[in-house]
DNA sequence: CATATTTAAGATAAAATAGTATTAAATCTT
DNA sequence: AAGATTTAATACTATTTTATCTTAAATATG
């Protein structure tokens, strides 16, 4: 069941190392976060470009530049995040990849399946990276190998 | 949120035919299925294969020969469907792709995701494809464009 | 034997992922 | 102020994975 693409991945394993090890507006460069987490650099540096573009992520260049959250942790949801790495129609999509499937037109399992990806937004939206950081430091979980 | 993959979408949807359109025990041509849901007729081959092996489908060649199903259409689960398509470790993997996750080594979604499946898991499980195939029929639900 | 059909292996195409090289911006040193 | 250094941004190329097509073989019917 693999739901989030590899760049999506990257992107939040990136922005909860972020938050879990770093102080508040200080800007951490993409190549610590890369070899930290044993992520590609340039393709993690473009999947920042995408949230930095959305407003989540700044971005500053020359020595000790790199990136920082654009808002507080407790402003930034799973479901930004994802919503930008993986497109606006994350949420629509039907199980079966029909194009127009609906209630006008619905799939087989169009009813059941609605109501999961419902109940997962909500858990999305609702999930912050504040929450996320403080349950990593608390228990100190793991966001690479 | 793409869950399954082009092969598993096509298997289900194929065998979705097969329940809704066709009397029991009737064997089906591969051919037939693929041009009435615009599927690539040698990739529903492969995929069919592995249903035939796994047991869910038997197969007959020659004139006249196709696929039927090999059991009663309420004996076969959506979970049978999945795991054999998407490979046993479905409703096993991490959201993050970390490779170890666990109980014992968890990453930082662990909790909310291992309910999320869990849910996914009983939902398929109970799921037949006799249930499918009704909800069709008495709906006019479509499986294809 | 001729034809229809699944099975199977291998080649090709497309999409996703990863890597290389270059450019641009900010800072630091002299 | 000039030039070197650090770092993100961008463009381009390569690799890997996934999906599709091509071809050939095996099996059944008549």
């Amino acid at each position: 069941m693999k739901v989030l693409s590899k760049g999506c991945i990257y992107g939040l394993r990136a922005l909860l190392y972020i938050v879990s090890e770093k102080p508040p507006a200080e800007y951490v460069s993409i190549r610590e976060i890369s070899e930290e987490l044993d992520i590609s650099f340039h393709f993690l540096t473009k999947t920042f470009q995408a949230l930095t573009q959305k407003g989540i992520l700044r971005s500053y260049r020359g020595p000790n530049g790199g990136v920082a959250l654009a808002k507080a942790p407790e402003e930034v949801f799973l479901a930004d995040i994802v919503l930008t790495l993986e497109g606006e129609d994350f949420f629509n999509k039907c199980l079966l990849g029909l194009a127009g499937c609906g209630e006008a037109a619905p799939c087989p399992v169009h009813d059941f399946w609605i109501g999961h990806k419902a109940e997962l937004r909500v858990e999305f939206e609702r999930t912050s990276l504040a929450d996320m950081g403080k349950k990593i430091n608390r228990k100190k979980l793991r966001l690479g190998p």
